[in-house]
RNA sequence: AGAGAGUUGUCCGAGUGGUUUAAGGAGCACGCCUGGAAAGUGUGUAUGCGUCUAAAGCGUAUCGAGGGUUCGAAUCCCUCACUCUCUACCA
């Protein structure tokens, strides 16, 4: 959620940053976030005044009660009476403004940072960096929901009948280089600093406020209603909210925390091309880094995690992309966004693999997630998540891209894990 | 799941309608004291919003959350969440 005093401040900055993502009521919906808040400031000056003003007379009252003058008493009382009623009809109003103010600021989208291309397309990002030469594979390569059923290693027909589509089940080695890949996406990040946590997959609705799935993607999350918990679509939910309405201290930062969570995703509406095999699952695993940091060093911070993501896939030895995503094509909550994608050689297409962004101060804002700083004043902080990695496409293009007539080989770096080098 | 007891500031903890403007203690910060430290001692120590160019100051709200009663609520009433104890069940 962006902050109103900036909206208020900054609003041709605002205006100017919105254009990048072809938001389309900007400027009036700033406006009438500014109008709002007019309002709300206005209506709480007069608000406080008659508390003020009813405060003082109930100590009055108490005073003389005190003293046994009860009839002064009395009287001071249906004098206070109209007050009441005054704040009563004013605090209504107040609750309604504020409920309007933010209905409508939370409508807004993050502000593009600076070095966000503009484009409306995903054809329009800018490419980061993309590997020399992409792979070249045999005729008779086949993609990998033909290579799954070949090797036997994932089944999805035994997932529809104990769940339903896109809920595979991973059997023997396919099996087994799942764990691999965690364990081996855990290391990385424990050696990279990041502090392991194993956070509840099921979330309450203030949880999903806070990150900002709610109320913008209310639909794309499983919600058991007999509990109001929603599953999660992916650990930063969990994670970022582990630092909802947190004052951190200075030394505390930045503050680095990773984990292995399953994710879920209803992914209502969206089957049917490209969605085959592993491409797009209900259920997948990920491991997911997580930073808090400084505003200053937020982007620094998002380079050293782009690094990292990086690193693990330069080690699984696939061939990828790394994306600036433009204005149009980045999510909600996000200033800037890098994306990786893999190189699938049998589906000859790029499979977005990791997504690593910087929220500014957008989650921060709603999570009210701060730090004191020298001076002992609050500010807000900047949060930043990235996947390392996202099990399925990985796989995915694993399998495409190291098999071979009678065998798929396993990268190096997951033997120890493994306990077999190829499958 | 049933019964009971709870939730107060950074922490512990007092407080059952009106000097609570939340006692007292601990911790922390800064000062004094000291050769240095400990002890001692003094001061300070939450958050949001508003007012203000800003700070200070002032106002207002917040004692798990939300609502109600009252001139006045941490205190009384209702709803919800969570914690603990016992019982039941169970990896």
């Amino acid at each position: 959620m962006l902050q109103i005093a900036f909206l208020r401040e900054q609003k041709d900055q605002v205006l100017a940053r919105l254009a990048k993502r072809f938001y389309a009521n900007a400027e009036q919906e700033v406006n009438q976030s500014i109008a709002f808040d007019n309002e709300r400031k206005s209506i709480q000056l007069e608000l406080d005044n008659i508390l003020r003003e009813s405060n003082e007379a109930a100590k009055i009252i108490g005073q003389l009660m005190k003293d046994g003058k009860k009839e002064e008493a009395d009287q001071k009382k249906s004098k206070t009476a109209e007050l009441k009623s005054k704040s009563k009809g004013l605090e209504e109003k107040l609750v309604q403004v504020e409920k309007q103010l933010h209905d409508t600021i939370i409508k807004l989208p993050n502000l593009p940072h600076e070095s966000v291309p503009t484009g409306r397309t995903p054809e329009e990002n800018e490419i980061v960096y993309q590997v020399e030469k992409l792979p070249e594979l045999p005729e008779t390569a086949i993609p990998h929901w033909d290579l799954i059923k070949k090797y036997d290693i994932i089944d999805f027909e035994l997932g529809n009948k104990i769940s339903g589509a896109g809920f595979p089940v991973y059997k023997g080695k396919g099996a087994k280089i799942q764990r691999a890949l965690i364990n081996f996406f855990l290391d990385e990040a424990d050696k990279a600093g990041y502090y392991e946590v194993q956070p509840p997959i099921v979330v309450n609705a203030e949880s999903g406020y806070g990150t900002g799935q709610l109320p913008d993607k209310d639909g794309q999350m499983y919600f058991i209603n007999e509990d109001n918990l929603y599953l999660i679509p992916t650990a930063e939910v969990p994670i970022t909210n582990l630092y909802r309405d947190v004052i951190l201290k200075q030394e505390d930062l930045p503050v680095k925390v990773c984990g292995y969570t399953p994710c879920f995703r209803r992914e209502a509406g969206s089957w049917g091309a490209h969605v085959r095999g592993l491409n797009r699952l209900h259920q997948f695993d990920k491991i997911e880094i997580v930073r808090i940091e400084m505003a200053e060093n937020s982007y620094a911070a998002l380079i050293e995690m782009r690094n990292h993501i990086q690193g693990l896939i330069e080690k699984l030895g696939l061939p990828f992309r790394i994306l600036r995503l433009c204005g149009g094509d980045m999510g909600f909550t996000s200033a800037l966004t890098y994306d990786f994608e893999v190189y699938s050689a049998a589906q000859k297409r790029w499979l977005e693999v990791s997504s690593v962004s910087n929220f500014e101060t957008f989650q921060a804002n709603r999570l009210k997630l701060r730090y004191k700083d020298k001076e002992g004043k609050n500010n807000l902080l900047h949060t930043l998540n990235g996947s390392a990695l996202a099990l399925p496409r990985i796989l995915a293009s694993i399998l495409e891209n190291n098999q071979e007539e009678e065998k798929i080989r396993i990268p190096e770096c997951l033997w120890k894990y493994t306990g077999f080098e190829s499958i």
